[in-house]
DNA sequence: CTGAAAGCGCTTACAG
DNA sequence: CTGAAAGCGCTTACAG
């Protein structure tokens, strides 16, 4: 009686409806309403979709419901050379949370650097998608105003600077975490704790080094001088870290950052044949794979928590739910590893959240 | 006369059309099969849709289509804590090739390493995509044979060895990759040159040893004893490192199957005081962003022209165009850095093809 | 070269 | 609680 679909071509709705004996409005409310089918009509319903293997097609419902059900990502860096380091793991954060909030992800890059614009207008004009989650931005981004004038819903890793008024953002505490860091450091016995930074007036920046320079105080041990400076190329970085490490000398230990600092006074200590950990404490930022391959204790992104953030404030715009009245500001986890630790037999790598 | 659509919804092909004074047809053949259309019809058409912003419904067409045009891409080592380092770089490749091939990528993971081929099934059901993408298969990696057994269309970066008969991949020639290394590494002027590489059995890692055994041979300089074996861990690595830079001596060179296990050397290399490419060259193998990072030459995966092949195969199997009969081995390009480099003034970062 | 019609598979008011 | 109808926006045979 019920005409099973053919081997090759899909079950639809109403196959189901058929095999189980109803119209086809139950079958699509037996998924959308449970609550309007009688249980023992539901059951039949579900059985067979089981049976058959049915799940609806994504493009014709879509189609009715006027939504992509996809959120946009650009895979920026795109000479291979400079992906950002957060990129690969928070998309896979992204990715993994996005099908508890109704959605998967599309990414979408271009070659050149010119006409970022371009192809978030493409993705748009095809309503490939419903929103863009943006990372990245940085002062003069053209994206940020771009976005919110064509009235296209999307949402921020990083504080939009440039447009304060804009609230769909969620971010990680800088501050938080190398406070953190720094708490971690003494507990540990270093002695006196130099921070390796970049150049003052980035505003990550500056609150990371906020962070430490709260934190020593607060142990009594303020001392600005024990600072040194560079940007986030390695060969500046050792020769910063060098002068650095001079000054705080064995028994001491180093904020830094980001990782990648990390490395170049990891790199010096081996290179003077000091061992990072037991003479020169480190802690870097951001909680990458190099970090991981070199042993350093690193103060590592909240990911999970922030793609989750941004896929509901997108999902709130999407729906125009209350939206938030402010951006929201992550704390982020300290990962111990070796290069914090003192004594020799280094715990094994684990997880503690900051109190 | 020609009603606007309102601010707010998009244009659509009855809006082009009316403006256009055309049928809504014509407006589908100027996009689709733009011959058919007379040149000032198809002129006045184009006016329109640039006018309008139109772009046809991606969900409109996907339907009428039955195809989604997307292909699937599982984001795997979801620890975050063991990515793939080739994950990223090429991701972005797939991701910036798709357009030519008239698709995008959509991503898709889960937490638990479990049920993965679960994952798959659920993108398929619904048609979220047309086709798959995978990479790091291994022996007894169940997606292949499943996928197979589908019937749905994938294609794989990197051999799939339980399936000879699978003939959907593209893969890096391991063997012409540290052919290239070892000449290199001759026309440096490097004395002894040795390997450091996984342990046997490792398809991949077996190649990429016998590609360092025949050039080394080809210049009279065979000697299997200048080898040493590691896992992908870096104490480990930094342990067998250590010994065979103590063979190798100053002067000579080491090619690494990895980047990881090139790092390793170089941080022998400096607990030891001896400099990277002007003591002791050094060449990895991945062009992972570490290896840049650490000025190290390494053997760079050509991950543009895979994921270029990957997609023309899927391409070809949703066409039932003609099959490739066999997969394709592509050639993988040496990245000159100071690891290398016998000379102190190390010319700037290039790329260079092999011949 | 162009136009009227059918239908991809779904969901949602709207009657019963 | 269930059923017949309409329509999301597109594309493709099929007539003119």
């Amino acid at each position: 009686m019920a005409s099973r679909p053919s081997a090759r071509s899909r079950a639809t709705v109403n196959d189901v409806a058929s095999a189980a004996r109803v119209s086809r409005q139950t079958v699509s409310n037996a998924l959308m309403h449970p609550e309007r089918v009688r249980p023992e009509t539901l059951r039949r319903v579900h059985a067979e979709i089981e049976r058959l293997g049915y799940s609806p097609s994504t493009a014709a419902s879509s189609l009715r419901q006027q939504r992509a059900g996809a959120v946009g990502m650009e895979l920026t860096g795109l000479g291979s050379q400079s992906l950002s380091d957060a990129l690969a793991p928070f998309l896979v954060s992204l990715t993994i949370c996005a099908p508890t909030h109704e959605c998967h992800i599309v990414t979408f890059g271009s070659d050149q650097d010119g006409p970022t614009l371009e192809r978030y207008r493409e993705m748009w004009r095809g309503r490939l998608v419903d929103a863009f989650v943006i990372m990245d931005t940085h002062h003069g981004d053209p994206r940020p105003t771009w976005l919110a004038d064509q009235g296209i819903p999307f949402a921020s890793f990083g504080r939009v600077w440039d447009e304060p008024a804009f609230t769909a953002w969620a971010d990680v505490d800088g501050r938080a975490g190398t406070d953190t860091a720094v708490e971690h450091l003494v507990s540990e016995g270093y002695g006196p704790i130099g921070y390796l930074g970049w150049p003052y007036g980035s505003l990550v920046g500056d609150e990371r080094r906020e962070g430490w320079a709260i934190a020593t105080a607060r142990h009594g041990r303020g001392d600005l001088t024990l600072q040194a400076i560079s940007n986030q190329v390695l060969p500046e970085a050792i020769d910063a870290a060098g002068q650095l490490v001079d000054r705080v000398g064995t028994g001491g230990a180093i904020v830094c950052a980001s990782d990648l600092l990390a490395l170049a006074v990891h790199h010096v200590l081996l290179t003077r044949g000091l061992r990072p950990g037991r003479d020169v404490g480190i802690v870097g930022f951001d909680g990458s794979q190099s970090a991981l391959a070199h042993g350093l204790t690193s103060v590592a992104q909240p990911f999970r928590a922030i793609a989750d953030e941004l896929l509901t404030q997108v999902h709130d715009q999407l729906t125009s739910a209350p939206q938030r009245t402010s951006g929201v500001m992550l704390t982020p986890t300290l990962v111990h590893r070796s290069s914090s630790h003192r004594r020799p037999t280094a715990p094994a790598t684990h997880h503690q959240e900051k109190s």
